[in-house]
DNA sequence: CTTATTTCAGACAAACTGAAATAA
DNA sequence: CTTATTTCAGTTGGTCTGAAATAA
């Protein structure tokens, strides 16, 4: 190992060996319909599709295709936006918290394999600061 | 925001951040040829292709077209090992490392973009952690 | 009439499955 | 003869393009 290589490229190989782990079997469900579920259940407010879309840095087209998923699944459903009525609102459902939080402890044994280089207090910190990264990241590339 | 999720989920969607950025047009290259590069330059001793696939968490067959892509533009060679005629041994060549260069600069100036919620400082922080939890991953999931 | 949002159908690129070829 | 490595053809799952529908 001659030098090492920048921070993006190393999360982005890191992200990998997460995404091979977490497929739908130990999840219960897909990665993408878990980070959306994660992101519907943790964010403040109320969420339109677009703005999910946005967020999840996913395109609209596929949005349509996550969120008819997971309304057959009765873990989200959408509602017209009230004062705009092409507008959906995006919410999670009881079922889709008791399952994202099945998918969240999966996702926690998980962390303890990919990280298992790294102590308690490191994945602390790593975890800081990949918080505050994203919300410093631009919504438009 | 009620309370945030894991390290890893925290990984995979600032991940997308990068990936969304890293196109060809940027990097010169596709993302996942420049991992492959970039592999090939940092790590030390002599990598075979299977071993570059386990290290890569990349299908073996995808290799072979990935190598197939990289041989195409002189950015890597293939040579047979003189014990095991099986195997190949995977190099980079001077056009791959000075193209390897040149994509590292484009990463760089992204990473300004991705990481600029965080300081200096941090970001060596980050990229230490990514570093060594990198190198604490089993490399068979 | 133009724009914004959501939706779907078709096209395209990327990954996996299975089988073949070569060498140990 | 069996196993390991590499290769390719065919299939499948995922993402993007373009156009339509609805509402502002």
């Amino acid at each position: 190992m001659t030098e090492s290589p920048g921070a993006t490229l190393l999360l982005t190989r890191l992200s990998r060996a997460v995404y091979r782990r977490a497929n739908e079997e130990v999840l219960g469900m897909r990665m993408k319909e878990f980070v959306a579920l994660s992101y519907l259940r943790h964010a403040s407010g109320v969420i339109g599709q677009r703005e999910l879309s946005e967020r999840l840095m996913l395109d609209p087209n596929n949005t349509v295709l996550l969120l008819n998923a997971l309304e057959m699944r009765d873990f989200a459903e959408r509602k017209r936006h009230p004062d705009d009525r092409r507008r959906h609102i995006v919410e999670i459902t009881p079922d889709g918290a008791a399952a994202l939080e099945r998918a969240e402890q999966a996702m926690d044994s998980l962390e303890e394999d990919v990280l298992r280089g790294l102590s308690p207090e490191e994945r602390a910190t790593l975890r800081d600061l990949l918080l505050r990264a994203l919300q410093g990241v631009p919504v438009e590339p």
